[in-house]
Order: structure tokens, then C-alpha cells, then sequence
RNA sequence: GGAGCCGUGGUGUAGUUGGUUAACACGUCGGCCUGUCACGCCGAAGAUCGCGAGUUCGAGUCUCGUCGGUUCCGCCA
């Protein structure tokens, strides 16, 4: 009982098949049923192709069963593969120009009436697609980006595999640490009372796999945090973390940039040049009043507060006078903007926390502006030429905290350049950010954060400044950015026992503090530890990048929603009196 | 924690200043049909308008609450 087994696949019957019996395997996408013969789009993963149900092929028989067949019956056909007559052919399908005649028909197995379309899901409620998950992955695009993300993750192994990187895995169930993010929690039933966490990374681990002697480690790293989730956040997603011994940070920038370049080649063809550009945290900021710019367009922030230094100008002179600065954008083309598009502008701008926009529509006679009648001559010609202003352009200005001007024009800057439609979305721009600031100050906190983690090595220039001005301090850290999306970040990490010291007192910790929390860890550096570091990329986001797609939800088999629900499976869910009991778990209320 | 948007037959939508038979397309079911490919034609079934209160003579429509989905801010590397 063997003959339905397919032979071939759906999607790659061609022409030079005529001839040929086959036995294709897959479900029906649509029937059109003319009475005395049946036409079926046969779908399996590789695509659809065309069957022909035929009485004088078939037999009174088999016609009958053919008659049954609806959307999403799972069947078996064998038949001749015959090319199609004169005239049509459909030059829509990859497999438009041959049929197969069907002299043998099993049904697999039947189906209901599915809930939605299967071909037009993607504008069905997105709670009913959740919840019937495993119907919408049958949809071409959830097939094709669940392909993609497959490619994708073997050609990573495939480049790691030939550096000599090895494949580890590390617990789930880990110690709760209070630094981060929130944990997932799983209570111990051996041990009353106690907790395990859920990861957020495998940062501790990977490090000592390091100390551990594997020089190379790498790992799709299951993480979870439990955090407000967005469009491009789940409550449990998968990095690519990697981890490097015996090496400083154009090492492990060089291996991951050719890594990534390795994966847009393979994946999607696109060659990129290597090296692949750097950018330090500050002039990213200055520039693009960004930590992860897109560089698609141009469209910098160009500073004018010098220019405007003595002005008369309240607003400008209040600002210089607090340390302020007074940046601004050159919008091509934007003195056509009307009156209302200008408003709006404004409005998004208070809206992120600036007191106000300036604007300055550069005209063939004149600026025009509100503000004009305040500023002498030459202070409109400084910021027209600053800006590089020709006629027709729309000059846009921010004053305020060096912070605040950089975030809201940043902000605007994407804004605007959807709105103009200013991005070549073919474009794969990759920007390394670097020598990023080691210490945050968090005034709720009272005290210095680390940046990216307590474990990050400054650089070696600002060690010194741990004590005399922390928040100054730049670390050896790296972030690898995509079209103004953040991929991955990563560190040198410290590795010698007096400078971690340093960085905890710089945190507020004071040693005793640090040993309780990372006892072991703090210890296993007493025992070699290599220098080294590494780096993790999102591979959700990436993924969302390469298929193009708005939400990770759509490229994550089985996601869950913004409130961190699984529709499908109904997680999470009351347990049970008994299990409670067993875990001496009491419900409050 | 905060703000916005959405919820009407199985699906996608329409539904006027609140007014009595809630409309259309797809799908489903039945009939017809031998070259369709979004097959076509004829017919039928299918909705307590997410849920609960309130306002009103009367609520799909207005108000409040609630549940679910989603977007953004806070939060999160």
C-alpha cells in the first residue's frame, strides 16, 4: 500500500515532464468543477500545479470520489504529465504550461470548510488567523517566509561551521538574576519555594563556555523576556549569539560582517562590500540624531548653534545660554509643503518633546517664515548656507538639550523620509555603530546603568574614567545596524578581576553586592580566562528585514500576541489544584 | 501603566442626522455545465451586529464599562 507516495513535488513539474507518469501528494487549493471535467490547483510546499479529473481517464469510479474533493482535502493523484493544449497555458503559475491527467485518485484525508481563505489570509482578523495558526501556514507567504528563515539560519551555520565555531547549547532554566529585563519564572517542585528563570540571553554561559576552554562558541539561542511586547517584540524570540576567545574588536567585527554578507549572498543575492562602514555612537547621534541610523537616504542634522550664538532671537539665545544647541534638516523640495503638511510637522515635533519647529520655505525672492522678522540678514543667509538651502527646499530647525534636538529630529528625519518616500527599499545598508558609552545615568535609579552589560570592557583610553567622569567612559562595544534597524550588539568583555571591580563600583555595587549576585561567574575568572568576546543578533529581526515583513509575528511559526498570549494552544492557562499543591504554590485573591 | 484604532452571517466589507425587511462580494449547500484557472449560470441556507449596563418610544449606530486583536509611548538590548 505504498503507490500514493508522491514521486515529485507540485511546484516543479515542467514541460520537459511530458510524458511522464507521476504521483504528486498535497491538498487541494481550488476546484473548478465544469460537470464533466474537474480542474484542481494541486498545493504542496514547493507550489501548485494543475490536475485534470477526467471520467474517461478515471472511470465512473474515481469520478465519483473526484466529485467530492474540496478546499483542503489532502490527496494523492497519479497521472501523465501532459503539456497543455493550444492556447492555455497560464503564464501566471511556474508550472502554467503542463497538467496532469489523473488515472488514479486517493483522498488522504478529508477537510472541513476552513475558517478563512487560505490564499487571501493575510487580510483576515489577526486573532482568528492565530488561533487556526497551523491553517495559515499553509498561505504562500507564511510558506515562503518560514523557507527563508530556514536558508537563512543554515547558511549561518554553514559560515560559522567553516570558521570553526562549535554549535553549544546552554540551560533554560538558569538562575534569576534582578539586571535586565524582567524574568520568566518557573517554580522548582524539588525545592519549595524556589525559582528558576528563563534566560533573557545566554550571556553568562557563553562567557564561560570561553573560560571553558571552546574557543569558539555559537548558538540559535532561545531568550525570553517578559517585557511589553511591539510589532518587533515577542516575549520569547531567538538570537544568533556567538562568543570569541583570543580576540580584540576588529575581529570579531570583521568575522560577523562577513558572516551577515555570507547570509545576504546566499539568502537574497545581494553582494555587499566589505569592509562594512563604522560609525561611533557620537557622530551617529550628530549625524542622525540616531543610535542605529538609516543611512538609505541622506537628510543629515547639521548643527547652526554657532551661527546663531548672538542672536537677539529669544528662543535661540535661551538656548545657548543653557548649553543647548540649535540643530536642523534641509527637507528637498519641501517649500511646496502646504500650511497644513507644515502644522502637522510641527505638531509631531511637540508631540516628541520639543518646544516648537522652525521652518524656513526657501523661496526664488525670499524666505519665508514665521520667525523671519525676528532674525537680522545674515543670520537667515548662516542658516540657509549651514543647511545648504537652495530655492525650494524647506529648512527645519530644533533648539533645545543636545539629547532632546538629536531624538526629535532623528525621529523626524524617518518620518519625513517615508512620508517623501525617500528609501530605495532594495537597498541593504549595513553600518557598524561603535564606541558606545559604557555607563547610563538612570536619575530614577540614582546611579550609573551599564549601557549593554556589567561585563563590557571599556576602552582601553577611558579606563580612568570610571572613576573621574563615568559617564564619559566609551566602551568596546558594537552594535551592527540594517537599515536603520539594530541587529545585533555585542562586547569585548573584561577579563581581569580588578577592572571588573572597577566597573561594579562605578555601577554602586559594591563587591559583596556583586559576589552574591554573580558569585560563580566572578569566580571562574580567577581560574584563565581568555580574553575574549562576542556578539548576538536578533535573527527575528532579521528575518523581518529579509522577508520584508512589518511584525516578527509573521515570521515566527508559532508567535504570540502583543499580550503575550498563544490563541491557538490557549497559553497561558490555569493549572491545576494538584499542581499548585506539589510546587506549595498558594493563588492570592 | 498611558494614548490611539478595530470588532456586523464562515471570511472580507457597507450600513445616512438613532427609525422598524441589516446590504454586497467571496465561501458553503443544491441544480446545470467537457478546457477552466478568481470558471460560468440558476437557486437556497446562513447574523441574538464581541460581551454587559445605560440614554431613548426606539440602539449595529449615542454614553460608560468590559473582553479580544493591533499600533505607539513608558518598559525592554
Amino acid at each position: 500500500m505504498t503507490e500514493w507516495k508522491r514521486t515529485h513535488h507540485c511546484g516543479e513539474v515542467r514541460k520537459t515532464f511530458a510524458g511522464q507518469t507521476i504521483t504528486l501528494n498535497g491538498w487541494v487549493n481550488r476546484r473548478r468543477d465544469l460537470g464533466q471535467v474537474i480542474f484542481v490547483d494541486l498545493r504542496d510546499r514547493s507550489g501548485l500545479v494543475q490536475i485534470v479529473l477526467d471520467p474517461e481517464v478515471l472511470g465512473p469510479e474515481q469520478f465519483a470520489l473526484a466529485e467530492r474533493l474540496r478546499s483542503e482535502f489532502v490527496i494523492s493523484v497519479q497521472g501523465i504529465v501532459q503539456e497543455r493544449p493550444e492556447g492555455q497555458v497560464n503564464d501566471k503559475m511556474a508550472t502554467g504550461e503542463v497538467e496532469i491527467h489523473v488515472s488514479q485518485l486517493s483522498i488522504l484525508s478529508e477537510a472541513k470548510t476552513p475558517p478563512f481563505h487560505i490564499h487571501q489570509a493575510s487580510d483576515v482578523d489577526e486573532a482568528l488567523r492565530l488561533k487556526y495558526r497551523y491553517l495559515h501556514l499553509r498561505s504562500k507567504e507564511l510558506q515562503e517566509t518560514i523557507m527563508l528563515r530556514h536558508r537563512t539560519v543554515a547558511a549561518v551555520r554553514s559560515y560559522l561551521d567553516g570558521q570553526g565555531f562549535l554549535e553549544i547549547e546552554t540551560p533554560l532554566l538558569i538562575r534569576s538574576t534582578p539586571e535586565g529585563a524582567r524574568d520568566y519564572i518557573v517554580p522548582s517542585r524539588v525545592h519549595p519555594g524556589e525559582f528558576y528563570a528563563l534566560p533573557q540571553s545566554p550571556q553568562l554561559f557563553k562567557q564561560l563556555l570561553m573560560i571553558g576552554g571552546f574557543e569558539r562558541y555559537y548558538q540559535m539561542a532561545r531568550c525570553f523576556r517578559d517585557e511589553d511586547l511591539r510589532a518587533d517584540r515577542q516575549p520569547e524570540f531567538t538570537q544568533i549569539d556567538v562568543e570569541m576567545s583570543f580576540v580584540d574588536r576588529d575581529e570579531v567585527m570583521k568575522t560577523m560582517e562577513d558572516m551577515i554578507i555570507h547570509v545576504l549572498s546566499e539568502v537574497k543575492g545581494v553582494q555587499i562590500e566589505s569592509p562594512i562602514p563604522r560609525l561611533s555612537y557620537q557622530e551617529a547621534m550628530d549625524r542622525y540624531g540616531s543610535d542605529k541610523p538609516d543611512t538609505r537616504f541622506a537628510m543629515e542634522l547639521v548643527d547652526v548653534t554657532e551661527h546663531l550664538g548672538n542672536s537677539e532671537f529669544r528662543v535661540f539665545a535661551d538656548t545657548v545660554s543653557t548649553q543647548g544647541v540649535i540643530k536642523g534638516l534641509n527637507v528637498k523640495g519641501g517649500a511646496s509643503f502646504t500650511r497644513r503638511q507644515i502644522d502637522q510637522l510641527s505638531e509631531q515635533a511637540v508631540s516628541m518633546g520639543a518646544k516648537g519647529l522652525m521652518w524656513f520655505a526657501i523661496e526664488e525672492s525670499q524666505i519665508r517664515s514665521p520667525i523671519a522678522k525676528f532674525l537680522s540678514e545674515q543670520e537667515l543667509d548662516a542658516i540657509r548656507k549651514t543647511l545648504a538651502g537652495e530655492v525650494g527646499d524647506l529648512l527645519l530647525l530644533v533648539a533645545g538639550s543636545y539629547d532632546l534636538v538629536s531624538d526629535v529630529l532623528g525621529r523626524l528625519r524617518l518620518a519625513l523620509a517615508k512620508e517623501l518616500d525617500l528609501i530605495d527599499e532594495n537597498l541593504y545598508n549595513l553600518l557598524w555603530v561603535v564606541d558606545w558609552p559604557l555607563l547610563v545615568y538612570d536619575e530614577e535609579a540614582g546611579r550609573y546603568m551599564a549601557a549593554h552589560h556589567p561585563f563590557t570592557a571599556p576602552l582601553d583610553e577611558d579606563v580612568d574614567l570610571l572613576e573621574s567622569d563615568p559617564g564619559k567612559a566609551r566602551a568596546k562595544a558594537y552594535d551592527l545596524v540594517l537599515n536603520g534597524v539594530e541587529l545585533g550588539g555585542g562586547s569585548i568583555r573584561i577579563t581581569s578581576r580588578s577592572l571588573q571591580e572597577r566597573m561594579f563600583a562605578a555601577l554602586g555595587f559594591s563587591m559583596e553586592e556583586a559576589y552574591d549576585q554573580f558569585g560563580y561567574f566572578l569566580e571562574a575568572f580567577e581560574y584563565g580566562a581568555p580574553p575574549h568576546g562576542g556578539i548576538a543578533f536578533g535573527l527575528d529581526r532579521l528575518i523581518m528585514l529579509l522577508a520584508k515583513r512589518q511584525s516578527i509575528r509573521d515570521v515566527i511559526a508559532f508567535p504570540k500576541t502583543i499580550s503575550a498570549s498563544d490563541l491557538m494552544i490557549e497559553a497561558p492557562s490555569r493549572v491545576s489544584d494538584r499542581q499548585l499543591d506539589e510546587l506549595k504554590i498558594s493563588l492570592r485573591d
